[in-house]
DNA sequence: AGTCTCATGTAAGCCGTTACATGATTCA
DNA sequence: TGAATCATGTAACGGCTTACATGAGACT
């Protein structure tokens, strides 16, 4: 897959000013399940877009402080934005060594298949309970923002993918224990 | 996420003696929802686990015929496969350019929207009957093979998760429609 | 005083895709 | 005889992670 750095950071700076690190935290919270940045990806990235013109610097108050520097999009950055929208997508990218594992065990590996379902189980719960969280918080919010009704139907399928593969992998556990497989 | 191609090899000629190319076509087939690999990996990795004594050329009664190679794994191999599969897990990556979208869409974009949703409908429901097909197959050779159950629970996981994505993705474009978005 | 979180950034190196090259076999 | 599928392989390039470096502010 190309570079696509650069259109999280633009169509997360739409909607507000944020710092490099900020920014990170909004992809690591909301969109883990079906995006990841690195550092190494965002600060080289922000500093070309800046280059670039397609974001600027939100000035702060604050004289001489070098550090925490927001960021805002500009027109120029939004039109890349809009056209990027419109184009094809390019084919997805997974790779789940936990799922790879199940794919792969059979009866030799019981134990193994055991633990590492108690870790993915106990993970699901987790990111369920994180977007649950976001979206509370989102409809605590109706109205404030007009794509917040967008936003909570992705989320809607975060949550339920989460809800199915906490559910997949209690049932499995149970069968197991049960002696079933 | 450090190579992982060696165990993808190894745990698909546990099963049956298959070549590069088969061993391509199998994970494309049964394993897209959560894994892919490139000749590119694969035909040098093969040669790699040769190197190693992990695999080994199945003799073909066919002489001077040096294309078409089946490989089967030796006990080396599956020591070394084993002791993967009762290792610690490194955390998935996974990128959907248009998850993304979908993400960062709000009312600018309704018409990018609404066409990527009917990509993304399309191409799930055809995943969803291809693994509802592997799922068919491998019903009709029940009791054959003891570890058909194991792939059984892990293609249920991917006919679910197709089911939701098709399911919310049809439901998704019928609130656009309907202008309840 | 020490730890944690916030905050920014770079460089090396690994991993994996893509493009290219080649040829056999099957089917229409 | 031409197209599609089966089949094997390599090399260059690009993308991303990891490790490292640095420092401020908040809290204990």
């Amino acid at each position: 897959m190309k570079r696509k750095t650069k259109y999280v950071l633009l169509g997360l700076l739409r909607d507000e000013s944020l710092t490099g690190y900020e920014l990170k935290s909004a992809i690591d919270n909301r969109m883990s399940f079906f995006w990841q940045e690195s550092y190494g990806q965002i600060y080289p990235e922000l500093k070309m877009l800046l280059e670039d013109k397609m974001i600027d610097v939100l000035s702060d108050n604050n004289e001489t402080k070098h550090d925490k520097v927001k960021y805002k999009i500009t027109n120029r950055g939004l039109s890349v934005f809009n056209k990027w929208m419109n184009e094809e997508n390019e084919k997805d990218t997974v790779r789940s060594e936990a799922l790879l594992k199940f794919f792969l065990a059979d009866s030799t590996n019981l134990d193994a298949l055991t633990k590492h379902l108690e870790i993915y189980n106990k993970h699901s719960v987790d990111l369920l309970e994180l977007y649950l969280q976001y979206e509370r918080q989102l409809t605590g919010l109706v109205g404030v923002h007009d794509n917040h009704k967008y936003l909570l139907e992705i989320l809607s399928l975060g949550i339920k993918q989460q809800e199915l593969y906490s559910q997949w992998s209690r049932e499995y556990l149970k069968k197991i224990k049960r002696n079933v497989l």
